[in-house]
DNA sequence: GTGCGTGCGTAACAATCGTTTGGTACGTAG
DNA sequence: CTACGTACCAAACGATTGTTACGCACGCAC
């Protein structure tokens, strides 16, 4: 029932993500031609049509393998539960490589086409959602430490650790010279500290 | 000197800036066509070489008017100085009207046209620093009133709060459903409340 | 051997892009 | 009146886009 030579379909299809993904982190989704990426294959257009019947199909693929290889990068294993497990968790997703720079980038350019289109729009919503999910049961585990306060909205903190790191994310790739690792090291530090102490009881006004 | 009838040459040239910033909030900039704004003004494309020299200097134009527009957009009026004035600031900046929304919108589609050019992504820095820059007077003050600790890194502080709103509204825009404005509002009270007590000191490990 | 399907390049397709050109209508200057 | 610059449209330009059609090489089936 397989055809004589299928081979690695599959294995050429992650070729050809892994340019297109070249191409978006240096030009952007404006940049990204179909010949933008044969040309950083080294072959030609027919090959792309050959495994994608659209662009589309081929963006859409990228970016789900790119989702993918960020669930799979590898990560700094946490020195504790709770609160350390988050700090490691937000150090993980920003960009202090090159291949998390580029994996920052890629994602912050498909804001542009996301909020355009509206499946798009959801699937970025629900990336959003796991991500918050993924923090809830550590936020739970600090909570029943005692690091963070027992009536704190663990839904609502999650949210802002999100909004956190990835709004730093972006100045961080914005002005790579004012946020240097140490910086952001030193930024995620902090926000975790700030977990520690005091509710939304303690808001001002 | 003054030719015959420029008359109203500056303000064709908002009216047409403002057509681009309403293709952009609805089809991005991937959707962005001369004949798309033509269009959406109901005029042809050559109105919009007369008044532009290219494409780019017509995006350009757009941007530069909508920062304006950022700035001098009405704003709530601070109860107090010190932190309240932060907490209004950053609230601001929420896509908590549909004005809002568009702006934010527009704001993050041109993220990656911006990072896929050196001139534009230099100036979005820029950007960022002004937008810190601001915040910066308000925290000195809030620390003269013993809002936040004397040992506060004033610069890092205004970064993590810009971190956390420009995060917060990416959040917002990509579902609005579960980030209504009492969510929003609650959000930043919550991350301001947390600015009060503990300084870096007080980071884990 | 003959078939046939996969893999891929070449070349062309129609559509759409930003830009340019030619022209008309209207006003003011002289 | 003529002359001229502004404002704008209609149409077309060449370039580039995603997509399709055609062709050749290779490998297995029989």
């Amino acid at each position: 029932m397989p055809p004589p030579a299928p081979g690695d379909h599959e294995a050429r299809r992650k070729d050809v993500s892994e340019a297109v993904w070249q191409v978006l982190a240096v030009k952007g989704f404006g940049g990204l031609t179909l010949r933008a990426v044969a040309a950083e294959m080294g072959v030609s257009t027919g090959l792309l049509t050959h495994y994608f019947p659209s662009k589309r199909a081929l963006v859409t693929h990228a970016l789900d393998l790119l989702e993918q290889d960020t669930a799979g990068r590898p990560r700094r294993t946490p020195p504790a539960d709770g609160l350390p497990t988050v700090r490691a968790m937000l150090l993980d997703i920003l960009p202090l490589t090159p291949a998390g720079t580029a994996r920052n980038r890629i994602w912050v350019s498909s804001w542009d086409l996301s909020l355009a289109d509206d499946v798009l729009s959801s699937q970025q919503g629900d990336r959003y959602a796991r991500l918050r999910d993924s923090f809830h049961p550590h936020l739970e585990t600090a909570r029943g430490l005692g690091e963070i306060p027992a009536d704190a909205d663990l839904g609502q903190l999650a949210a802002a650790a999100v909004a956190f790191v990835h709004g730093l994310v972006v100045q961080a790739l914005f002005d790579p010279g004012r946020f240097p690792e140490d910086v952001q090291i030193a930024m995620v530090d902090d926000f975790v500290a700030r977990l520690v102490r005091s509710g939304p009881d303690t808001a001002p006004r």
